[in-house]
DNA sequence: TATGAATGAGCCTTCATTCAT
DNA sequence: AATGAATGAAGGCTCATTCAT
């Protein structure tokens, strides 16, 4: 298991810093190295190449990311409930970690169309989250059948994401976390007057 | 007006394809100039720098793109009619452009935090218009006013897209038009069973 | 006679402004033409290229520069006398335009070999007019004989542009032209105690 | 200290030879890579940029170039015999070494400003090995007390610069070695008959 | 395993000069 | 004579990656 050895875990969480810190292209591996305090060639022996480093950076605090959403929903009775506890799990974490909020908000997002699509498939299963709680909430009679899932999750996906790409952006100056229970009511009612 | 010179759009217009095609990083300015059929010199006659052509390819694109929305939208009655028209609008155009559905939901994402906060600005106008139909539609009683405008405006801009990006990214394979009801639909009544 | 064009004047007195101002590098013909107000193409009706401007500017500027000290030179009599009128207007001509003490001093002096063997080609007349003084000196028993005149002419004139050079690196905070006796006095009785 | 790494020093003397042989301008930094057979990016380990070549270049030429001075004048008894060994020193080092005899002379004052400021810090301590031995020569009544050391100062450097300018432009076709003792005369003794 | 000096391909931008009007 | 838009060659510098130690 490669996350065993201590200097993987090290240059992981420089590249984390380092990218929050200077910026996507502004991120030299020459610079990641000197904040994981190792030299420029050992970075190659447990990254393939700099897109490497980027991939197991969303890999690994992506999977944490997860582990705890899927965790907290777990606990939860009913769907509307699990949808609450994502959203609110989806912005504590990132509002607990500005380092990582910057990095997948907007930094990660300046990258080619490969680093993309594998950024797309670690996201994944997160999507498949979403998806389980709606399907759930289906089956409770809680949520709307007449409208196909993935237009469902797109739309909580894309409400969560743009609404914490807007905080980050207004450099996280109000509290993210209170917005939870707006924005699940939001996507559970609509905008309609009931 | 800048515009108005035949060169401008020239370049404009190749830019555009050339990103679409080559990904953002892979976009020399001597390959813009190439497809523009002008030298690589005449480029700096009309654009301060390589990222003032990208920015000046949104302000165009968006410009128009939201010129046409306002345009349809004026022609409804209420805020939930303008609403749909708005979707359906926002969809049909980029179905309708290949390569500058890719610039905007891909391409344009890849930039540094200056080339962002200038596609902010000039996408700011689109976020007024929501926002003004979503005001609409809460004087008119047709739109909830328990919360806050920015918050509401945030689920349909991550909505619409969140959709049009996964569309993007999945080829393109399935009829984006014909998903504008189910969004409306989704936005107005959330994800409950009424 | 293309110096009675009146725009040749206007370029060659706005090449002397620009190199001043800007220095050498940072001298554009399109900068000078600025300046001279007229097109960048008209520059090259009245110049074959951009090397030749500065050697025009050279020839006009140092050809007036002869001529002065030539004319004030025969008022005098002996040739210690007349060694003392060069020095006199030599700094005096210098401190009386600052821009043009820039441009001979340091700016001329960055330019490739061709251009300074064609500096060399008009400095000519002046060494020339050096070494008449330094010849009638010899004939009048005032100046020794012993010495070649090529030698005598260098050290005449590597002293004066020397003082002058670091007068005008100094900013020219001190009086140049009140140093002409004592550099008369060392020329002719050198550094040795009488 | 970095000039007991092989690659500086290599790096350096191709330098010398290549602005000798192509001129300043012609220089480009490529060129000196392939000399010195090291890579373009080589050169950036240990020169932050063009500029820090030339300078460099000067400052390790004309430290050893002083050095010798200092030495061998010291090795003398009064100021007139340290003033000789000076001037045949100046003379006889840039006779031995025909391209730094061409860069010192012609090549690096085709510099902006910046870099002529870093030059003449360089050549300072020059400037004070002059002086000294003119101040000893004033202590020993043997030189004038009634001229500003400065003054003198530039008399004695600009002839031997000038004359050395005269050397090299003409092709080195003459004796500059030979020419020491009468610049020494000169100087000591001006130019008139005794 | 670890190092870090060395590599060299790659690109944006400037500006002297041209030429159609 | 005059214009000025257009040209396109040229080069300093960066940085991901390699490899001898």
């Amino acid at each position: 298991m490669k996350n065993n050895k201590p200097k993987y875990k090290l240059i992981i969480d420089a590249a984390v810093d380092v990218i929050a810190e200077n910026g996507y292209h502004a991120s030299q591996v020459s610079k990641i190295a000197k904040k994981a305090g190792v030299a420029d060639g050992t970075i190659y022996l447990y990254f393939k190449n700099k897109e490497d480093i980027l991939v197991s950076v969303f890999e690994e605090k992506m999977g944490q990311f997860i582990e705890q959403i899927v965790t907290a929903t777990n606990e939860r009775e009913n769907a509307s409930e699990k949808l609450l506890t994502l959203i609110e799990m989806h912005f504590s974490q990132l509002a607990a970690n500005h380092h990582l909020a910057i990095v997948t908000q907007l930094e990660l997002r300046q990258s080619n169309l490969s680093l993309r699509q594998q950024i797309n498939r670690i996201l994944k299963p997160y999507l498949v989250v979403i998806d389980e709680i709606v399907k759930e909430g289906v089956e409770e009679k809680l949520f709307r059948s007449d409208i196909k899932i993935p237009l469902i999750r797109q739309m909580i996906f894309g409400t969560l994401d743009e609404t914490v790409t807007n905080w980050v952006m207004n450099e996280e100056k109000y509290d993210l976390i209170g917005l939870a229970p707006y924005v699940h009511e939001l996507i559970t009612k609509g905008v309609s007057v009931k």
